[in-house]
DNA sequence: TATTTGTTATACTGTTTATATAACAAATAT
DNA sequence: ATATTTGTTATATAAACAGTATAACAAATA
């Protein structure tokens, strides 16, 4: 799995490797069953301390992502709460389209892209 | 100008307040050229500090939507970045789409949700 | 002349982020 | 059996951030 830190980026190193392990999974690069490097493999590897890499697999326990086992380690299982899912959806659309609109992007314009994103994950 | 602040979210009061004016852009309830409070009217309004409200205020102008001036005061003025604009959606829109992809909703559901937003928008 | 604007400066508190050690319990490997 | 590897928990520390509190300035307005 490809993760990449950005030490630079105002955005908290554990949410960046959240988002990019989310990304991961919705690319299929890891899917349901795979196992995360351990927290203190991952940190050394990325050169990084062990409780941020904990950080970013205790949040994605808690959003449904993985499961953490003491003797398998960190497994992706995703927990299908697609209600939950979709209104958490909503809402962060609704500040990301109310942007793009006062920046005069149309709502077509808005559709392609989702389309183009769609691609990347579905592409296999 | 209808504003909330919800002092228990984990989102900083200051986004919140950036959030919800660009919405209110959005939405036609202020509009180009329209006058803000002022920072220590909106803040009393409020009841939070005047240095929150600038916070926010200086954030809107650092991504072009409002202009300060000391005899107009905050003032309504997008700066139409568009293509600038259309990068920062596709970020954000790829790890929400993921986020989503992951839960198993459609690309069809998340059109369906853009087009709802989107009304929200352009119905006058 | 007094008030109102955004703006800037300083100071303080509390929270968050990231790091650093350390230890524990359960499982695995040697 | 022993050592190692898991996630997990507990402290401690430094830096940055969020929010508040005063205060003052320059330009414009009442």
């Amino acid at each position: 799995m490809y993760l990449k830190i950005d030490f630079n980026s105002d955005e908290a190193i554990y949410m960046q490797l959240r988002n990019q392990i989310i990304y991961s999974i919705a690319t299929s690069e890891i899917q349901e069953g795979d196992n995360l490097p351990s927290v203190r493999d991952l940190a050394d590897n990325i050169g990084i301390n062990m409780h941020t890499v904990n950080k970013a697999y205790t949040i994605l326990k808690q959003e449904g992502y993985l499961k953490l086992d003491r003797r398998k380690g960190a497994v992706i299982a995703i927990d299908m709460n697609k209600m939950q899912a979709m209104e958490e959806m909503r809402e962060e659309l609704r500040v990301t389209l109310a942007k793009a609109f006062c920046k005069n992007i149309s709502c077509k314009e808005a559709h392609d892209i989702v389309d183009e994103i769609f691609k990347e994950f579905e592409r296999r």
